[in-house]
DNA sequence: GGCGAGATTCTGATATGACAGATTGATTTT
DNA sequence: AAAATCAATCTGTCATATCAGAATCTCGCC
């Protein structure tokens, strides 16, 4: 195992780390996590493990039935649609502060990452997550643009939520307009904050139908019988 | 000590306990918790408790230092502001879809509450509980009417921090208009989802004002020394 | 009287081990 | 062969004890 760098608290650095594979889609939806192999895996006790995966469930990342097991979530369709309701309600307020009060230089660093996240857009393939990190760096963007902490903290837990559900491959493929980002980039950086806003409210809607695209056949799988889920395939 | 319902578990039990506490203003800002005190006090090992802790400090109640202590949250100003604007950009998405999605009893029911709220609202004093809990029912009826669960979740958690804040008596009484929550109810009920977002996002910054009066002493307080916090006035 | 070094007593963090509930799979029964 | 049963094994939960850091207190020093 490699040794990273030393966190604050054992709890802190299982965290981080679990949360970065699930992230990145090493444990993919549904997969099942142990306690104790994580514990025996990172080298530390079962209680600092144990922290870090009740912050995980608590974040939304996780489920798990009290003495039966955990698994990364799997969401109901109800969940997605949901959460995209708050998305929209926090990343319009986003935008509309951008508008409003983000700084020249922001601005300009805004545009040239959008026109980035529209090339990793179009090439879709083998560097599916270095387009995501690159969008969730985008939108992490607008939001610092707005200058309010507390609602880059919100939006940040809120796409962290989504990017379990992004990993997953979809079945079939859709070719947007591929120049989705860079417009509303310009919007938000050119145009008045209430423009702005809508702008971002058509670009979530958006996002919403292709998430839900992308997780049909879970939602299926959830309908018959995986309520209750089973020990199988462990980590 | 009184034997509460038999929760799922006792980590579950002493969050419960613990966050009504806070809630209740029993706990008041800026006092000291300690894990072991609470831990004799409910009877149960320090473990659970310190897991209700780490909960209570993720969802922003509270706050501590590694190895130093732990208390109920001290806001900044910035993070009041802040908070806020996540409200308003919560609440106004809430308010919009009620005015879309509302069943007609959810509408009668919020105009009646809110009747209540605003006569609870005129004899400030000794019922400041019963107000708030009155009126923090107001606003979750708001967002059930919005038939999003992760919208309601969102805003109750919302709530539950800036509750801290509520409890704190203002020094100067300010005597408002007292049909703030039954304009606002007749507006979500009666008007365009457009409108009803606006009335809303104006009642969320007049709370802001208000709130933001009643922690001036707070704030000034955090400058001074307190930002590294000392044992005094133990639990 | 003010002030600092060290002992003391607090704090939260973690390891270890035992426990109870849930699941699983082999065994027995129908 | 299909269904019920029970032991083995998994799960998360929790108690106890110990550890290391931080705050406080005390006592000697200036």
């Amino acid at each position: 195992m490699k040794e990273t760098s030393a966190t604050a608290s054992l709890s802190a650095e299982a965290y981080l780390i679990l949360r970065e594979k699930i992230l990145r889609g090493e444990l993919p939806i549904g997969q099942v996590v142990s306690r104790r192999k994580v514990a025996v895996e990172l080298g530390m006790s079962m209680l600092p493990v144990s922290e870090a995966l009740q912050r995980l469930e608590l974040e939304g990342l996780l489920e798990s039935r009290p003495r039966a097991g955990t698994r990364v979530k799997i969401p109901t369709e109800d969940e997605v649609r949901g959460h995209y309701v708050v998305r929209e309600a926090l990343e319009v307020q986003a935008a509309k502060l951008f508008a409003e009060v983000a700084t020249a230089s922001e601005r300009a660093e805004l545009q040239k990452l959008a026109a980035r996240v529209d090339a990793l857009s179009t090439k879709a393939g083998k560097d599916r997550f270095l387009y995501l990190s690159h969008h969730e760096k985008l939108h992490r963007r607008i939001a610092e643009g707005a200058h309010c902490q507390p609602l880059c903290d919100a939006i940040e837990k809120n796409q962290v939520l989504a990017s379990t559900w992004l990993c997953v491959p979809r079945a079939k493929a859709t070719n947007e307009p591929s120049r989705r980002h860079q417009d509303l980039a310009a919007t938000l950086c050119n145009e008045s904050p209430k423009v702005a806003a809508e702008a971002m409210r058509k670009h979530v809607q958006n996002a919403l139908k292709n998430t839900l695209g992308r997780l049909e056949s879970y939602f299926q799988i959830r309908q018959s019988a995986q309520t209750v889920f089973t020990r199988s395939s462990k980590s």
